[in-house]
DNA sequence: GAATTTCACAGACTATAGTCTGTAATTTAT
DNA sequence: ATAAATTACAGACTATAGTCTGTGAAATTC
């Protein structure tokens, strides 16, 4: 069933904030950017606002959660003959590039700080739900082909392959631009990963 | 040089701020307490209180701080003859269990969220830390004795196994009492030196 | 198609972190 | 000892995220 007119007139409502506050929030940075300025720009309201959002956050958190999308498109593009080990990385190279460049420092250092308020809504959570499948998918292959150890169940492996992501990202937030996140992550996410290989290669 | 009479009265009006708000942020949490609270609970004002805080969040980061002298004590009651590794490891068990036990988490939380605001005071990424230092002995010592590869330089596996650790306690923030912060910072540290060992024992 | 209900929205209002200015007591200078 | 300077503090004020209430247009009911 469409939309009804008062439906779609609240949509359109709602894309004039999001795209005025998206741009204000990119010239400005987040922090010094007011909702009052927000809905100036966009010719509505505070009512209208927090109709469409439950915080200032939500704004950048409906950004974040189109990374869904990339994870979807990055799946379906994956050569199959990798080893476990290689999507992994590949995963978390492709990942990485894909939050520096689409999504930027101000989005995640917001979305993680977000993320700790009580009783907000846990996207943080929700969306690496996405995330923690795909790994899981690769680190189940991965100890059913015997190329990792099992001492670890899968969930538990995919745990913590996704932690060191979390921790990589925190710290991008954390240290500002001059840390090298695609680096940064992969050195991190080979270490661990080396400690669970069935077969030592160096 | 002994304190003025002025700096002995301003000292005392800090600790009955401390102990103000260190009260209250125990009894009702750290976001249903506010200044204004705490200035009166104290008898003191808000004056008073920025002149020895620059922020609400400073409270709790100065308890944090305390953390330093842990770390001393624990260097100092720590047995010679044990393995970089194992010493590793103990460090993070015994930090963990004063974290949980003496801190808390929603101290954790909140000095984990103002981290990430701008133009905030920096500690957690102040790579001076005595905590750095420690684990970057241990990690020297390890590489120095051949108990550690050296593909890595001992500050980049230092930094890893730090960020670990943050990524540990990020996750205990994020998913609340139910997450056994002892028990996964050791799987998780376990599973990254393992990585590192020259020596393959399992 | 008239009456009723719903709801997107406007904008006034509230709560609270943080700032600013004046002051009196202490310290320093002369 | 007196004058000048400093500073810890009090409390009014500001900025801003988020709430609350009224309204008119759209949708639904009869």
């Amino acid at each position: 069933m469409s939309l009804s007119l008062r439906q779609q007139k609240a949509l359109q409502t709602k894309q004039r904030i999001v795209a005025a506050a998206l741009d204000l929030f990119s010239k400005k940075g987040f922090d010094h950017v007011t909702v009052d300025e927000i809905v100036q720009v966009s010719n509505t309201s505070k009512g209208a606002f927090y109709v469409h959002f439950n915080s200032k956050y939500e704004i950048f958190l409906e950004k974040f959660k189109e990374i869904d999308e990339f994870y979807e498109n990055f799946t379906e593009t994956l050569p199959k003959e990798m080893s476990s080990y290689e999507k992994i990385l590949l995963l978390t190279k492709s990942q990485m590039i894909y939050l520096k460049d689409c999504l930027g420092i101000d989005l995640i250092r917001t979305v993680y700080m977000s993320a700790l308020i009580p009783n907000q809504p846990k996207f943080l959570s929700n969306t690496d739900r996405t995330l923690f499948k795909i790994v899981h998918s690769f680190v189940y292959e991965g100890q059913d082909n015997g190329e990792f150890k099992k001492y670890l169940s899968s969930q538990e492996i995919t745990m913590l392959i996704t932690r060191c992501m979390r921790g990589t990202l925190y710290d991008w937030a954390l240290f500002g631009e001059e840390f090298d996140l695609v680096e940064e992550s992969q050195k991190f996410i080979r270490t661990i990963l080396s400690g669970m290989l069935t077969k030592v290669d160096n």
